[in-house]
DNA sequence: TGTACATCAGTGAACGCGCGTTCACTGATGTAC
DNA sequence: TGTACATCAGTGAACGCGCGTTCACTGATGTAC
């Protein structure tokens, strides 16, 4: 049947295997089932398939494993974002990484809420989670200032807020009663976005076409 | 020192007085204090100077007086986009609107969230909580469409998420981090609803100015 | 290659407490006569 | 106006359980000799 020693080394090398990877993993699918707060350490830990004590080898708390689940969102949004830096044009990009954030967050509604949860906000105790944070920032403000080299930062902001505001909406499920039309998600971020950007040529800095509307009096 | 009786009839009428009310008013100080997973029953009740069992007089359970919360949290709101509502003018009227919202998180973070709470979204439960939220959002509604008759939906769609978002991340504390200069909040809404708005002349529909924006292709 | 030993990732049972909820009760208020 | 009674908003104690965490242990793996 099989051989009596050395059967496969990379996964379950000895007594699980790898057992932190299959916990995240573990506590994904019970976050995509339970949500956010029917999340125990128990029923990720029975979902690895290994008793409840099992998780403390691996990681000090519940808390910390949650904030792992977190870093993991960050990176793959990140990841995601990236793919969509690769868009030539300054314009689409925007609307890419916008579509690429809201379907991270529909995705996993559980673990986007998780990462932007206040009990992991003190960051500063999970460095790597801040790193992945803000890494999927910087690449939004890179592609920001790619297209507007004068109003990078604020286009970012706009956008950021945007794509957040759109998906938290959308997994609240606030957007259930409205006519149908207006339900596709991504149709709806491309408009939302594109509405944001402004009426500008795509590829063509914003700067010249559009001065001074920071500064526009409204009496 | 007191007469003994009648003393003062409309608080503290019999027993407590108005204890429905005075739960509702502890429990928002202790979601202020506590945030929104800190907060007990037990905690409302010692709040409010009564035993833990007291609330159960009035409220049938501690999703139910949470309910009642987020219902008094949706009043605020709308009430606070109804005299926003009556800035004539109608770009300002939206720029307004996006402030008060924002300003409305700002003030009570964990009540805000537990407006937006999964817990609550099956708010067919809760009749008056969904009446108290649709009342706000018809109010957003009704000035996008004055400001722009043609996309008036879409624009409030674009205001609400906006908004919506910039609320969530202020309150989380993504910001803490960007140049102090970024970080005053009322002029970060005014300046990203404006951008949302677009460059439209004030109290002049925007229709003829930029038509096809939704339409426009992107090679 | 075989043996003794250190390491370490698992197990199962138990701890402990926090918190929502229930229950029998008490005492004040309002009402009928 | 006074008395008897129904109502009902409080109280304090207790229930019950869910869940994070701890602990003594066991058995497999890797290593030194």
């Amino acid at each position: 049947m099989k051989s009596p020693k050395r059967a496969a080394p990379p996964p379950k090398a000895y007594h699980h295997g790898n057992l932190r990877e299959s916990l995240l993993l573990a506590a994904e699918a019970t976050l995509a089932v339970r949500g956010l707060h029917g999340t125990m350490l128990r029923d990720v830990a029975k979902a690895a398939g290994v008793s409840h004590a099992a998780p403390y080898h691996h990681f000090a708390s519940l808390n910390d494993l949650l904030a792992a689940v977190a870093e993991r969102g960050f990176t793959a949004l990140a990841d995601a974002v990236e793919q969509a830096s690769n868009t030539p044009d300054t314009h689409e990009r925007l609307l890419q990484i916008g579509q690429a954030y809201v379907r991270c967050a529909r995705v996993q509604p559980a673990r986007f809420r998780l990462m932007f949860a206040p009990q992991l906000a003190q960051a500063s105790s999970y460095p790597a989670l801040q790193a992945a944070s803000n890494r999927a920032l910087g690449l939004l403000m890179a592609a920001a200032c790619a297209h507007d080299p004068i109003n990078g930062p604020e286009l970012a902001l706009c956008g950021w807020s945007l794509s957040h505001g759109l998906s938290n909406l959308l997994i609240d499920g606030a957007f259930d009663h409205l006519p149908s039309a207006m339900r596709d998600p991504d149709a709806l971020v491309r408009q939302l976005t594109m509405r944001a950007l402004g009426p500008l040529t795509p590829g063509n800095p914003a700067v010249a076409t559009v001065p001074n509307r920071k500064n526009r009096k409204v009496p």
